[in-house]
RNA sequence: GGGGCCGUAGGGUAGCUUGGCAUCCUACCACCCUGGGGCGGUGGCGACCCGAGUUCAAAUCUCGGCGGCCCCA
């Protein structure tokens, strides 16, 4: 690595690109080709998606990437919200299209419709579907790979209930799922609920889980809605209630991102590379033969220790015989395998091997009697370990003010008293230049920093990515 | 939304002011030598973002496009 973690920017494109994640050199601003490293951590992240979505009763389905732009421009608040960054298909060949058609930002628009007529009567409720696809936004700002890019590796949960109470009990619910996602990829986070002024386009309210980046920005890494009736009414989504009428069914989403990897990258990482969490790593273990005169013997060696692990867990043999040891050593914690077998001459006489934690550089030699479990063990201790420091780390950057003096500086997130006024609200983002990026579920008694009205609400301030 | 910097082999660079043979490092290929923290040697492959203009001549100057990076709002 040529640029250390506290020079953020560059550090973070650098390792990217040498850990094998993506390669940005794809000639259309936004869009990145992801390398089979890469890929392999976002399907690991996918899969425990389907796996954690299905058990709470979802059921995979997929949508048409286009939309028509009729059906594009139902719910006016949403079209309000996405109209200057979606891509349009205007053309089928050299035919200008009657109907334009839009790229999905995101699919409420393209899944409701279908939903008006999937759903008849309140047999059918709740219904609850997932989707793993790619979402395209013509981004205006700066992009960043992972962060703000034009077309999204994208999850999206879309739920109907009958009542609102219901769909109430389902935010709750995906509320407990995020927290198992955040534990299973060791990102630490805070709950809010968004600003009226900020709240997703043609929602009743929004939750952003939101961490917190090493330059001190803020990163919202998953979005929880509420639409009550607001999008069932513009779709015409009723149903047969037991008591003869009808009514709209009340719906909720989830959605979250590649963004998870770009927090992954930046809260873990060193100056070193990449520190992946064991649970969603490519490679767990790592196998590097040291290999001197004994060459066969150690490489056979090697090949036995592999094919014992591989039933317990995602391991790679490094055999490439182009390379020194320390050259693998540097190339894999680039790579952030959180776990480095090291098996040499002296390990197969002691009948041994050394083991090297990426997260603290401990070596440890075990007797192979013992290994497969001690692996298992330093594993799920990487785990609690990344993410517990990740926890403090972020804690130490959530500051409580009195006044608007210092927030401006404060690498993190300012909390401050607030009266939930958005007149108030604004008067805060203007002097502090940074932004109000949600309402902690938190109360505490106190004074509005503009008006100095009594209230018990507090508001998280910062500057986000 | 505003400002700035930039685009030369796979990656990183020199050359650009003052137009004329494109520099070095790394990676890669071949052979030799090696191996518990980025081995070394010899030889080799490989590039001026795209388009238009100025000119005898453009990596270099002008204009446009595409793309990248940083900072501020």
């Amino acid at each position: 690595m040529e640029f250390p973690k506290q020079n953020f920017p560059e550090w973070y494109n650098e390792v990217i690109e040498k850990a094998g994640l993506v390669d940005k050199r794809y000639p259309v601003k936004g869009m990145h080709v992801w390398l089979p490293y890469g890929w392999k951590l976002m399907r690991n992240i996918d899969e425990y998606f389907r796996k954690i979505f299905t058990e709470h009763n979802h059921e995979e389905v997929y949508f048409p990437l286009l939309v028509p732009e009729t059906e594009f421009k139902k719910e006016g608040e949403h079209i309000k919200g996405f109209e200057d960054e979606v891509y349009w298909v205007t053309h089928g060949g050299t035919t200008p299209l009657d109907v334009k058609l839009v790229l999905r930002p995101t699919s409420e628009t393209a899944m409701y419709p279908l939903f008006s007529l999937w759903i008849r009567t309140h047999a059918d409720l709740p219904l609850k579907i997932f989707q793993i696809v790619n979402v395209f936004r013509y981004e205006t700002k700066q992009t960043r790979t992972f962060i703000r890019v034009r077309e999204v590796h994208f999850f999206e949960s879309h739920t109907a209930h009958a009542t609102a109470e219901e769909a109430e009990e389902q935010i709750r619910e995906n509320i407990e799922i995020w927290k198992k996602v955040a534990k299973k990829l060791a990102l630490p986070y805070v709950l809010v609920r968004k600003a009226d002024w900020d709240k997703f386009p043609g929602a009743h309210y929004s939750i952003g889980a939101e961490t917190i980046m090493p330059s001190g920005r803020t990163l919202q890494i998953a979005t929880i809605h509420q639409y009550l009736q607001n999008f069932s009414k513009a779709y015409d989504i009723q149903y047969l209630k037991e008591d003869g009428t009808h009514d709209y069914v009340h719906q909720t989403t989830f959605g979250m991102s590649e963004r998870l990897v770009g927090a992954i990258v930046g809260i873990h990482g060193d100056d070193r590379g990449l520190i992946i969490p064991p649970e969603i790593a490519p490679i767990q273990v790592v196998i590097i033969p040291i290999v001197m005169k004994d060459k066969e013997r150690i490489l056979e060696e090697a090949r036995k220790i592999k094919g014992e692990l591989e039933g317990h867990y995602r391991v790679h043999l490094d055999d490439r015989d182009n390379y020194t040891p320390g050259y693998k050593f540097y190339d894999w914690e680039l790579k952030g395998v959180p776990l480095r077998l090291e098996i040499g001459p002296r390990d197969l006489e002691k009948g041994q091997v050394v083991l090297v934690r990426r997260d603290t550089f401990e070596k440890i030699s075990v007797g192979r009697e013992e290994y497969i479990q001690k692996i298992g063990e330093l594993l799920g201790d990487i785990q609690s370990n990344l993410l517990s420091r990740a926890e403090k780390e972020m804690a130490s950057r959530i500051k409580n003010f009195d006044i608007l003096e210092g927030i401006k500086e404060h690498d993190g997130i300012a909390v401050v008293s607030w009266c939930g006024s958005e007149e108030c609200g604004h008067k805060i983002e203007e002097l502090t230049e940074k932004k109000i990026i949600g309402i902690p579920m938190e109360k505490r008694k106190g004074k509005c920093v503009i008006c100095g009205k009594e209230t018990d609400t507090l508001a998280y301030v910062a500057k986000p990515y």
